[in-house]
DNA sequence: TCTTTGTACTTGCAAATTGCAAGTAAATAT
DNA sequence: ATATTTACTTGCAATTTGCAAGTACAAAGA
């Protein structure tokens, strides 16, 4: 159970404390984007994150209680990691780190999801929290 | 003029390879909502960012087209740092982080702007883009 | 004019983190 | 019994960070 240390009280300071790196949010949108829930999955992601890496951002999210691990329904050697709410909460940052790098950067992006984003941005965060929670509660 | 390199074409991913560290969205922060910008007045925070790390990101964003860097209007020693409109728009995952910070962490923040940005997101994030673009302007 | 202060860095170095390659271990499939 | 899948662990080099100190130049004060 790794700790969180506050470098200050504010909580932008606090939220970067948590998810301020490359890796951790790239994560989230796996999971919430493209419906994958396993270490191998993760490992598959066009990024490449490092094994060590991945195991550590899983390890910090389960501990900060943003994800859950539990052994696999189909296999006793797989485990499959699900969102709480405290990370079903943090698909608005990723809907706005998304937004915000389409709009700024060369980026290639499902452009119904983009769409869809852009015309009905709560909507359509709304109906990905649902989404997520119907993962979690499989 | 550092360029940017990629870890893939996904939108979050080019969002966290300029923004994805513990303090550029510090130095964001504090532009739009603690009214900095000047090097000291940067070093200053509460989270005390190293004068290397702080050097090393003002460039990166300046070469980014996210913020200028001007000689200030009272004295020619001292540079003053803008939002450029990519800045401005990095605005709404600042907000997004502050919302998700005071929801699931210990934290402390203006109860007003807190308030403003728990029933009005929209219109408060158009506030302080309008803000952050006036004093761009001076 | 000389000194001090303010502002913005630069430098050096130890510590921590990351990236890469390879190896391990238990469960499952053949 | 053997091979494969899945989830890690380990070792090590390279990069990044954090900390302390020093530099450079303009402005203000004596």
């Amino acid at each position: 159970m790794k700790e969180l240390k506050q470098r200050s009280t504010c909580p932008v300071s606090t939220s970067l404390d948590v998810l301020g790196d490359k890796w951790t949010l790239l994560i989230l949108r796996d999971m919430v984007f493209a419906d994958k829930s396993t270490y191998g999955q993760f490992l598959q992601s066009a990024e490449k994150i490092a094994t060590n890496v991945l195991v550590d951002r899983l390890a910090v999210l389960e501990s900060h209680g943003i994800l859950t691990k539990v052994v696999a329904s189909d296999k006793k050697s797989k485990f499959t990691y699900s969102l709480t709410e405290k990370g079903i909460d943090t698909i608005p940052i990723i809907v706005e780190l998304i937004l915000w790098g389409t709009k700024h950067w060369p980026t290639v992006i499902n452009p119904v999801l983009l769409k869809e984003l852009q015309a009905e941005k709560d909507t359509a965060i709304q109906k990905y929290q649902r989404l997520a929670r119907q993962k979690a509660s499989v």
